[in-house]
DNA sequence: CTGAAAGCGCTAACAT
DNA sequence: ATGTTAGCGCTTTCAG
């Protein structure tokens, strides 16, 4: 479909004037006779204009706009963070821009981030679970601001929960109902996963219980490995367990139930990062939660005024029916 | 923060070459020599130069580009559609930008949709459940090519499922299991809820089932309206009903389940649009789905080969162990 | 194989 | 209040 797209000009031409002229009407400048402004903006509007954004940018060396990155598909939990995103950027006349960079696909990733880099935003918000080196030196080297979110990273801008303190509350949450086998379930190999473990590592510790390897296992967050790693812990050497994610839960849950299982009588679950879908999923799911919302209207701050690194605080969601065992096995 | 970033002039400045030498280098153009072309990657990366792809566009006239506008942010059911999206507009060497327009906010799709214009696309996919005559008409005189995915109107060019035929199906499955008393729960005012409503009104017609005008209920397809239209439905007038979306269906469920009803004893629910989130709310729910993944991968083919509207095939999808009671209460 | 130069569509001084 | 003009950073002929 070959497209004529209307430039100025032909408005300019369309209305006798200049293309000067046109520019300021269209951009509702106020230094030229209301009624021309009107005439012109009537004649874009009859010829379908649309401003090209490229020549604008261009000319005007402004953009307004902020990129942020996705790196995930599959779970949703940056929903409430991009809401976040958009509603402060539309307060600060900003535009957001996003790109996908599909499901922690390092090389898709390193590619997309490129992709943001080079559309002249003002910032860059980078929501993703794993990180490796070679984007965050990309980012870093790029000459354009840019913020972790939900990544705990100490070398870099971010904004995030505070991961270590997330698994201490999550795991004491269990300590406290009695519980002395607590598993770990479906953190990743990386930052976030590391704090968690740490957090998960200290309470243990501090409550004298003794940590056994075997109750840790590693994922990818998603509900598909929650279904998967529920064969790990199903030979009851844990009676409860920290879920590494709201889906990780999710998928354990519906697992433990495919089995037989009843719960929380067989197995207390807590889970970390609880979005909107850990309601619908599992009303009986106790949370321990990162108010994503507050996280997207605080990243857009940060990142246009510059500020230093920062933590979101953490809040512990006990829904519904929750009543753990307070028995151990 | 001040940031000036390197252009090729700096590059060609530092390499001693010029800057159609650097514009070419960094295209991997294949008429230099390849030791000049290394050299220049090799300083353009130690700069942190990335292109400025205003520029580039405005030069080349070219983007490559589909844009994406999404018009919600509380349900999930696009998330399907953009991974389809993402896949075949990579394997066909374009990018993805994607713009949120917020959640049935008339005023702010205007304004998306306006930007999304602006940006030199190839082309637009727009995966909205409300539209309203505006924003059709803003796109279609805009001349940019556009596809509405999920949202079939006649007078535009779609690719969506066939709304009628889904909600017949969905009621035919439950004409089939002994029901005479149905509910069609969620729908929305615009044609895609008209379309289902249709096939409903259909199944019923021709099934000999009368239709009770109070059977129908109306929604935005959210887990907050499945939630609020249970009540609608909790005098037991029906004895199954078709949700207008997982959504709803999720919701009825949740609250039919708090209100102490047995499911599928006392209701049986039949869901339209199953998303992933369905097996992970409602295992026991059926569902009439569409292939979401699908649909994305044949809305950049319909959209890049400027082919006619489609539909997009419809599938019954029976889960787990669904067993809805033959008998009228 | 490389350089010079003419724009792409728009904005922003600077004139008038 | 409006027109003239010089670029913005890049691509792409056209020369050499």
């Amino acid at each position: 479909m070959k497209v004529t797209k209307p430039t100025i000009k032909n408005i300019a031409r369309a209305a006798g004037v200049s293309t000067a002229t046109v520019s300021r009407a269209l951009a509702y400048k106020n230094n030229l006779k209301p009624a021309t402004a009107k005439r012109i903006r009537q004649i874009a509007q009859e010829m379908g204009y649309h401003k090209n954004v490229a020549a604008s940018q261009l000319a005007s060396n402004m953009t307004n706009t902020i990129a942020v990155i996705i790196n995930y598909t599959q779970t949703d939990f940056w929903i409430g963070i991009l809401n976040g995103i958009l509603h402060r950027a539309r307060e600060l006349n900003h535009q957001v821009i996003t790109f996908y960079a599909g499901d922690n696909d390092s090389r898709r990733l390193t590619q997309t981030v490129n992709e943001a880099l080079e559309h002249q935003a003002n910032g860059i918000l980078m929501i993703s679970g794993k990180m490796e080196q070679e984007q965050v030196n990309i980012l870093s080297t790029a000459h354009m601001p840019y913020r972790l979110i939900s990544i705990y990273n100490p070398e870099h801008r971010y904004v995030s929960s505070n991961n270590v303190e997330i698994g201490e509350q999550a795991t004491n949450y269990l300590i406290k109902r009695g519980h002395r086998r607590i598993g770990l379930v479906g953190i990743d190999h990386y930052l976030t996963g590391q704090q968690r473990l740490f957090g998960y590592q200290r309470a243990m510790t501090e409550a004298g219980l003794p940590i056994n390897p075997q109750w840790i296992h590693y994922g990818d967050y998603s509900y598909q490995d929650g279904k998967k790693l529920f064969s790990a812990i199903q030979d009851g050497s844990v009676t409860a367990v920290v879920a590494g994610s709201d889906m990780i839960g999710a998928g354990l849950i519906k697992a433990a139930t495919q089995s037989g299982w009843r719960l929380p009588e067989q197995l207390s679950i807590i889970s970390i990062d609880g979005s909107d879908i850990c309601e619908l999923t599992t009303p009986e799911l106790t949370t321990v939660s990162q108010d994503f919302y507050q996280m997207g209207l605080t990243s857009v701050d940060n990142l246009l005024q510059d500020q230093p690194a920062t933590f979101i605080p953490t809040t512990l969601i006990e829904r519904d029916s929750v009543q753990t065992l307070p028995t151990e096995k």
